[in-house]
DNA sequence: GGGAATGTCAACCAATTGGTTGAATGACTG
DNA sequence: CAGTCATTCAACCAATTGGTTGACATTCCC
Protein backbone atom coordinates (compact mmCIF):
# COMPACT_ATOMS: atom_id res chain seq x y z
CA UNK A 1 0.00 0.00 0.00
CA UNK A 2 1.25 4.22 0.70
CA UNK A 3 4.58 3.21 2.22
CA UNK A 4 6.65 5.32 4.06
CA UNK A 5 10.20 5.48 4.18
CA UNK A 6 11.76 5.82 7.45
CA UNK A 7 12.53 9.86 7.19
CA UNK A 8 8.72 10.37 6.29
CA UNK A 9 7.89 8.16 8.86
CA UNK A 10 9.78 9.93 11.74
CA UNK A 11 8.73 13.17 10.06
CA UNK A 12 4.49 11.86 10.62
CA UNK A 13 5.16 10.64 14.20
CA UNK A 14 7.04 13.49 14.97
CA UNK A 15 4.18 15.75 13.47
CA UNK A 16 1.45 13.60 15.93
CA UNK A 17 3.76 13.95 19.00
CA UNK A 18 2.09 17.68 19.73
CA UNK A 19 -1.17 18.34 20.77
CA UNK A 20 -1.55 21.58 19.11
CA UNK A 21 -0.37 20.16 15.80
CA UNK A 22 -3.19 17.01 16.54
CA UNK A 23 -5.52 19.82 17.70
CA UNK A 24 -4.84 21.57 13.99
CA UNK A 25 -5.54 17.75 12.28
CA UNK A 26 -8.68 17.86 14.05
CA UNK A 27 -9.72 21.15 13.13
CA UNK A 28 -8.93 20.62 9.54
CA UNK A 29 -11.06 16.93 9.24
CA UNK A 30 -14.19 19.46 10.12
CA UNK A 31 -13.61 21.49 6.91
CA UNK A 32 -10.60 23.00 5.29
CA UNK A 33 -8.97 26.00 7.31
CA UNK A 34 -6.86 29.01 6.50
CA UNK A 35 -3.04 29.17 8.77
CA UNK A 36 -5.18 31.88 10.53
CA UNK A 37 -8.15 29.84 11.48
CA UNK A 38 -5.51 27.22 12.15
CA UNK A 39 -3.64 29.68 14.46
CA UNK A 40 -6.89 31.32 16.10
CA UNK A 41 -7.75 28.98 19.42
CA UNK A 42 -4.08 28.70 20.27
CA UNK A 43 -2.28 31.45 22.79
CA UNK A 44 0.71 31.22 20.42
CA UNK A 45 2.21 33.98 17.57
CA UNK A 46 0.93 33.26 13.82
CA UNK A 47 4.49 33.01 12.99
CA UNK A 48 4.46 30.07 15.43
CA UNK A 49 1.24 28.19 13.88
CA UNK A 50 2.61 28.78 11.19
CA UNK A 51 5.76 26.69 11.98
CA UNK A 52 3.23 23.94 13.26
CA UNK A 53 1.52 24.01 10.20
CA UNK A 54 4.99 23.88 8.10
CA UNK A 55 6.05 20.61 10.32
CA UNK A 56 2.13 19.16 9.36
CA UNK A 57 2.76 20.39 5.60
CA UNK A 58 6.31 18.61 5.84
CA UNK A 59 5.01 15.39 7.26
CA UNK A 60 2.47 15.10 4.50
CA UNK A 61 -0.02 15.12 6.70
CA UNK A 62 -1.46 18.04 5.16
CA UNK A 63 -1.59 19.86 1.69
CA UNK A 64 -1.89 23.75 1.05
CA UNK A 65 -3.62 25.61 -1.90
CA UNK A 66 -2.24 29.30 -1.80
CA UNK A 67 -5.31 31.27 -2.48
CA UNK A 68 -4.79 34.66 -3.26
CA UNK A 69 -3.07 36.25 0.33
CA UNK A 70 -4.89 33.34 2.33
CA UNK A 71 -3.25 29.81 2.77
CA UNK A 72 -5.93 26.96 2.47
CA UNK A 73 -4.91 23.89 4.48
CA UNK A 74 -6.96 20.62 4.21
CA UNK A 75 -5.81 17.20 5.17
CA UNK A 76 -4.37 14.62 3.10
CA UNK A 77 -4.73 11.19 2.83
CA UNK A 78 -1.40 9.09 2.49
CA UNK A 79 0.52 9.50 5.32
CA UNK A 80 -1.91 9.05 7.96
CA UNK A 81 -3.12 5.95 6.60
CA UNK A 82 0.57 4.68 6.92
CA UNK A 83 1.04 5.93 9.74
CA UNK A 84 -2.49 3.48 10.74
CA UNK A 85 -1.30 0.68 8.68
CA UNK A 86 2.77 0.80 10.77
CA UNK A 87 0.42 0.29 13.63
CA UNK A 88 -1.81 -2.10 12.41
CA UNK A 89 1.13 -4.07 12.55
CA UNK A 90 1.51 -4.06 15.90
CA UNK A 91 -2.61 -4.06 16.47
CA UNK A 92 -2.21 -7.21 14.72
CA UNK A 93 1.08 -8.62 17.07
CA UNK A 94 -1.27 -8.29 19.73
CA UNK A 95 -4.00 -10.01 18.27
CA UNK A 96 -2.14 -12.60 17.68
CA UNK A 97 -0.82 -13.37 20.59
CA UNK A 98 -4.20 -12.86 22.32
CA UNK A 99 -5.71 -14.68 19.83
CA UNK A 100 -2.70 -17.42 20.38
CA UNK A 101 -2.93 -17.53 24.33
CA UNK A 102 -6.78 -17.63 24.04
CA UNK A 103 -6.02 -20.63 22.24
CA UNK A 104 -3.65 -22.12 24.73
CA UNK A 105 -6.14 -21.90 27.23
CA UNK A 106 -8.61 -23.96 25.36
CA UNK A 107 -6.07 -26.56 24.47
CA UNK A 108 -4.15 -26.68 27.86
CA UNK A 109 -6.72 -26.32 30.06
CA UNK A 110 -6.48 -30.18 30.90
CA UNK A 111 -2.64 -30.64 30.21
CA UNK A 112 -0.08 -29.74 31.89
CA UNK A 113 1.90 -26.44 31.12
CA UNK A 114 5.13 -28.05 30.56
CA UNK A 115 5.00 -28.03 26.44
CA UNK A 116 4.93 -24.48 26.45
CA UNK A 117 7.88 -23.53 23.96
CA UNK A 118 8.78 -21.00 21.89
CA UNK A 119 6.85 -19.69 18.95
CA UNK A 120 9.24 -18.25 17.15
CA UNK A 121 12.88 -16.74 16.92
CA UNK B 1 -11.77 1.38 24.78
CA UNK B 2 -8.11 2.47 25.73
CA UNK B 3 -8.13 5.62 25.86
CA UNK B 4 -5.14 7.90 26.14
CA UNK B 5 -4.72 11.51 27.16
CA UNK B 6 -2.85 14.29 25.49
CA UNK B 7 0.35 14.02 27.11
CA UNK B 8 0.00 10.28 26.74
CA UNK B 9 -0.61 10.55 23.04
CA UNK B 10 2.53 12.82 22.86
CA UNK B 11 4.71 10.24 24.68
CA UNK B 12 3.29 7.82 22.12
CA UNK B 13 3.67 9.57 19.29
CA UNK B 14 7.24 11.08 20.23
CA UNK B 15 8.45 7.55 21.04
CA UNK B 16 7.20 6.46 17.54
CA UNK B 17 8.98 9.55 15.63
CA UNK B 18 12.43 7.92 15.62
CA UNK B 19 13.84 5.29 13.98
CA UNK B 20 15.75 3.89 16.88
CA UNK B 21 13.01 3.01 19.03
CA UNK B 22 10.79 2.05 16.07
CA UNK B 23 13.18 -0.96 15.41
CA UNK B 24 13.45 -1.77 18.61
CA UNK B 25 9.47 -2.21 18.68
CA UNK B 26 10.28 -3.99 15.96
CA UNK B 27 12.58 -6.23 17.04
CA UNK B 28 10.60 -6.59 20.27
CA UNK B 29 7.83 -7.67 18.27
CA UNK B 30 9.43 -10.80 17.81
CA UNK B 31 10.43 -11.59 21.25
CA UNK B 32 11.38 -10.50 24.58
CA UNK B 33 14.78 -8.53 24.65
CA UNK B 34 16.77 -7.49 27.27
CA UNK B 35 18.12 -3.74 27.26
CA UNK B 36 21.56 -5.14 25.53
CA UNK B 37 20.13 -6.95 23.45
CA UNK B 38 17.89 -3.77 22.19
CA UNK B 39 20.84 -1.85 21.91
CA UNK B 40 23.18 -4.32 20.47
CA UNK B 41 22.14 -3.21 16.69
CA UNK B 42 23.05 0.16 17.05
CA UNK B 43 26.12 1.91 17.03
CA UNK B 44 25.95 4.20 20.13
CA UNK B 45 26.59 3.55 23.81
CA UNK B 46 24.62 1.05 26.08
CA UNK B 47 23.75 4.46 27.82
CA UNK B 48 22.07 6.23 25.29
CA UNK B 49 20.16 3.07 23.73
CA UNK B 50 18.75 2.60 27.68
CA UNK B 51 17.12 6.15 27.03
CA UNK B 52 15.66 5.09 24.47
CA UNK B 53 14.26 2.13 26.45
CA UNK B 54 13.28 4.25 29.05
CA UNK B 55 11.39 7.00 26.00
CA UNK B 56 9.39 3.31 24.59
CA UNK B 57 8.75 2.27 28.23
CA UNK B 58 7.38 6.16 29.57
CA UNK B 59 5.19 5.79 26.83
CA UNK B 60 3.65 2.52 27.82
CA UNK B 61 4.64 0.97 25.05
CA UNK B 62 7.14 -1.80 26.68
CA UNK B 63 6.78 -2.52 29.96
CA UNK B 64 10.35 -3.90 31.86
CA UNK B 65 11.05 -6.83 33.86
CA UNK B 66 13.82 -6.83 36.00
CA UNK B 67 14.87 -10.55 36.61
CA UNK B 68 18.43 -10.54 38.15
CA UNK B 69 20.96 -7.93 36.46
CA UNK B 70 18.87 -8.42 33.09
CA UNK B 71 15.98 -5.74 32.54
CA UNK B 72 14.18 -7.91 30.14
CA UNK B 73 11.85 -5.76 27.82
CA UNK B 74 8.32 -7.03 26.58
CA UNK B 75 5.90 -5.03 24.10
CA UNK B 76 2.85 -3.60 25.85
CA UNK B 77 -0.53 -3.53 23.93
CA UNK B 78 -2.40 -0.83 25.04
CA UNK B 79 -0.99 2.22 23.98
CA UNK B 80 -0.14 0.99 20.11
CA UNK B 81 -3.86 0.33 20.16
CA UNK B 82 -4.98 4.11 21.52
CA UNK B 83 -2.75 5.32 18.78
CA UNK B 84 -4.08 2.83 16.22
CA UNK B 85 -7.64 4.10 17.21
CA UNK B 86 -6.53 7.86 16.96
CA UNK B 87 -5.60 7.38 13.29
CA UNK B 88 -8.50 5.19 13.15
CA UNK B 89 -10.45 8.27 13.07
CA UNK B 90 -8.47 10.12 10.46
CA UNK B 91 -8.31 6.74 8.59
CA UNK B 92 -12.11 6.92 8.92
CA UNK B 93 -12.66 10.66 7.87
CA UNK B 94 -10.95 9.52 4.34
CA UNK B 95 -12.85 7.27 3.55
CA UNK B 96 -16.23 9.04 4.40
CA UNK B 97 -14.64 11.69 2.50
CA UNK B 98 -14.07 9.69 -0.72
CA UNK B 99 -17.28 7.54 -0.15
CA UNK B 100 -18.61 11.34 -1.03
CA UNK B 101 -16.83 12.18 -3.95
CA UNK B 102 -17.79 8.75 -5.54
CA UNK B 103 -21.32 9.61 -4.47
CA UNK B 104 -20.79 13.20 -6.08
CA UNK B 105 -19.13 11.62 -9.27
CA UNK B 106 -22.28 9.60 -9.37
CA UNK B 107 -24.84 12.10 -8.88
CA UNK B 108 -23.04 14.69 -11.19
CA UNK B 109 -21.74 13.33 -14.14
CA UNK B 110 -24.56 14.22 -16.30
CA UNK B 111 -24.79 17.98 -15.24
CA UNK B 112 -22.45 20.80 -16.20
CA UNK B 113 -20.15 22.13 -13.27
CA UNK B 114 -19.94 25.85 -14.56
CA UNK B 115 -18.25 26.45 -10.97
CA UNK B 116 -15.00 25.67 -12.76
CA UNK B 117 -12.36 28.74 -11.41
CA UNK B 118 -8.90 28.67 -11.74
CA UNK B 119 -7.57 27.62 -9.11
CA UNK B 120 -4.34 25.77 -9.79
CA UNK B 121 -1.15 27.09 -10.54
C1' DG C 1 35.56 -12.03 48.27
C1' DG C 2 37.02 -10.50 43.54
C1' DG C 3 35.90 -9.63 39.05
C1' DA C 4 33.13 -9.49 34.97
C1' DA C 5 28.41 -8.51 33.20
C1' DT C 6 24.17 -5.70 32.94
C1' DG C 7 22.20 -1.37 33.46
C1' DT C 8 21.36 3.12 35.37
C1' DC C 9 22.74 7.80 36.76
C1' DA C 10 24.91 12.35 36.45
C1' DA C 11 27.33 15.70 34.04
C1' DC C 12 28.18 17.48 29.94
C1' DC C 13 27.73 18.82 24.84
C1' DA C 14 25.82 19.80 20.13
C1' DA C 15 21.74 19.98 17.53
C1' DT C 16 16.89 20.54 17.35
C1' DT C 17 12.45 22.35 18.88
C1' DG C 18 9.05 25.62 20.02
C1' DG C 19 8.42 29.97 21.10
C1' DT C 20 9.19 35.19 20.61
C1' DT C 21 9.62 39.67 17.91
C1' DG C 22 10.18 42.65 13.97
C1' DA C 23 10.76 43.13 9.14
C1' DA C 24 9.51 41.59 4.50
C1' DT C 25 6.44 39.65 0.79
C1' DG C 26 2.14 39.52 -1.81
C1' DA C 27 -2.58 40.28 -2.51
C1' DC C 28 -6.79 42.60 -1.93
C1' DT C 29 -9.25 47.41 -1.02
C1' DG C 30 -10.33 52.10 -0.89
C1' DC D 1 -0.99 54.61 -4.82
C1' DA D 2 -1.42 53.82 0.12
C1' DG D 3 -2.94 50.82 3.57
C1' DT D 4 -4.31 46.67 5.53
C1' DC D 5 -4.60 41.73 5.64
C1' DA D 6 -2.50 36.95 5.56
C1' DT D 7 1.51 34.83 5.91
C1' DT D 8 6.34 33.80 5.85
C1' DC D 9 11.18 34.82 7.03
C1' DA D 10 15.20 35.83 9.95
C1' DA D 11 17.28 36.40 14.20
C1' DC D 12 17.17 35.20 18.59
C1' DC D 13 16.26 32.53 23.05
C1' DA D 14 15.14 28.79 26.46
C1' DA D 15 14.10 24.06 26.90
C1' DT D 16 14.45 19.50 25.20
C1' DT D 17 16.68 15.73 22.73
C1' DG D 18 20.07 12.47 21.61
C1' DG D 19 24.45 11.48 22.15
C1' DT D 20 28.95 10.99 24.89
C1' DT D 21 31.83 9.58 29.01
C1' DG D 22 32.88 8.06 33.67
C1' DA D 23 31.16 6.67 38.04
C1' DC D 24 28.05 4.00 40.37
C1' DA D 25 24.81 -0.16 41.89
C1' DT D 26 23.53 -5.17 41.48
C1' DT D 27 23.97 -9.66 40.24
C1' DC D 28 26.22 -13.68 38.60
C1' DC D 29 30.21 -16.75 38.68
C1' DC D 30 34.72 -18.65 40.10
Amino acid sequence: MIELEAPQLDAVFHALGDATRRRMLRDLAKSERTVGQLAEPFAMSLAAASKHVKALENAGLIRREVRGRAHICRLAPGPLASAHEWLNFYARFWTDRLDALEGLLLTEDTRRSDACKGDDS
